[in-house]
DNA sequence: CGTAGTGTTGAATTGAATCAAGTGTCGTGG
DNA sequence: CCACGACACTTGATTCAATTCAACACTACG
């Protein structure tokens, strides 16, 4: 009922409003927290982490007024298929992956996606998305529509300026993982995704330390092109050695520096 | 003296002008061989699959104001190293290769650039090339300012178009590599890589089926993820199986549908 | 409270790396 | 033009890290 095959897409008019409903009508004037649905760009905590960055206020509106803010996502809910390419989006809260059915059927994970990043990118070139998002908890997103994307950036040179930074920094993050793949060992690559997810975190602020992992062990897996059991393996003899401390999918960072001896330079 | 390390950068000042030479003062009207100095984006060849697609020839002329045809390069010289950014390149001849020198000393290579493709946007995001690109034969490159790129890009929609699609199709193309790299195997990864370099000398005008590589078997096996003994390996058991033909860095696709067949579905 | 998905652990297997010893190729200088 | 030296490439034998196969424990939700 929840695989990924046959989830219902945005099935949750009923069951999900609920928990969002009390902020729908309040018209907000300080950041608010990403999880309300009523948040302006202005608004949002994350929006010197997004899009906006040095936006000015009337630019900013201008923006805001092209973001589609949909309703939120549940746990296995597709923010897209393999298909048409209509909008990249931001990720207010939750978390989502990405990932392809490589033909010989297994799927293979592409990237995980926190709050104050952005997905879909994968799709500009073709106007296909080369991949599949789906949420892996309660998530909500900003949509942002590409062609109107694209028209307001020839109007607001920062804009453009932003998004290309977005989509450099989205080819430097990829390029990172190319040489992380085809060069590190398992505990590594293991230490690497560790580091790079609590550096994630620390960006909105949140705990670099102790987290929780939204995704399975497998998911962890495919990502880093290892099997279910070497994650498993690894996170229990990091454990062993002192370096993270691990409950089921609360990881915390005991030794950080340790880690990145391990890995021996970059952060995923 | 032709190592990475040593090598001077853009020392071809008397060496490497003289092919060049009798190109450089003809003002030319058709379209012109790519290794031609004195070639302008309205008549390079390969206009159609570079920045200019699409833009009129009024548009193309404003890009060409901007773009800096630099003297040629010679093998293992320098495109840029580590450091920082200023430019996107276009490969108009010859090929390059990004690489990473990782902290553990040994590089991976990280991309392989042949005509038509474009370079350096691993620097946007961070203006600092993450990577060091050099030239894996005589080539030569034009180079766009990114600044002035941008500022073109505001008032010209077409290339703004243009250039989120090269950023797009360069983060697609990197995540199809990511699903390489964590879940082929070594034949899969070799079959992939060459059906890949088959389509992109396709793409230029060049054979599919017959071409030269421009890199080592070592440059192959740090991009892939494999080592020189397990590339040079399969080289041979592939042209055991009748599937190619090796000789040396000629390469002759022999039966591309059994190549697609073990790599099971998508080229690199 | 049962069931499906998730996670752990152990033992056996294997694909690719490593180690090792060559041969082939090309550019350079004598 | 040939000989030299430095890379580049190949092939074989051995090793090893990670996968595979297998059995079981946890947990979380309907």
């Amino acid at each position: 009922m929840r695989s990924i095959d046959n989830s219902t897409e945005l099935n949750n008019s009923t069951l999900a409003s609920s928990e969002l409903q009390d902020n729908r009508s309040n018209a907000p004037v300080v950041k608010l927290c990403p999880h309300s649905a009523g948040v302006s760009c202005g608004s949002c905590r994350l929006n010197e982490l997004c899009l906006p960055i040095a936006l000015s206020e009337g630019e900013m509106q201008q923006l805001d007024d092209i973001v589609e803010r949909n309703r939120p996502y549940k746990k296995a809910d597709h923010l897209y298929r393999h298909d048409e390419f209509r909008s990249i989006f931001a990720v207010r809260s939750g978390s989502f992956k990405t990932y392809v059915l490589s033909s010989s059927g297994s799927g293979r994970v592409t990237g995980f996606y926190l709050p104050g990043e952005i997905i879909g990118m994968d799709g500009i070139a073709d106007r296909t998305h080369a991949n599949s998002a789906v949420a892996l908890e309660h998530a909500s997103i900003c949509e942002i529509p590409f062609s109107q994307l694209e028209s307001l950036s020839l109007k607001l040179p920062s804009l453009q300026h932003n998004f290309f930074s977005i989509l450099g920094a989205e080819i430097t993050k990829d390029q990172k993982i190319h040489t992380i793949l085809s060069s590190y060992s398992a505990e590594q690559r293991i230490a690497s995704f560790l580091l790079g997810v609590s550096s994630r975190y620390a960006r909105v602020g949140l705990s670099p330390t102790r987290f929780h992992l939204p995704m399975t062990r497998g998911d962890i897996g495919e990502y880093l092109g290892l099997t279910v059991e070497t994650v498993s393996r690894l996170f229990t003899a990091l454990q062993k050695k002192g370096l993270i401390s691990v409950d089921n999918r609360e990881i915390a960072l005991l030794a950080k520096d340790e880690l990145r001896a391990i890995v021996g330079a970059d952060e995923l």
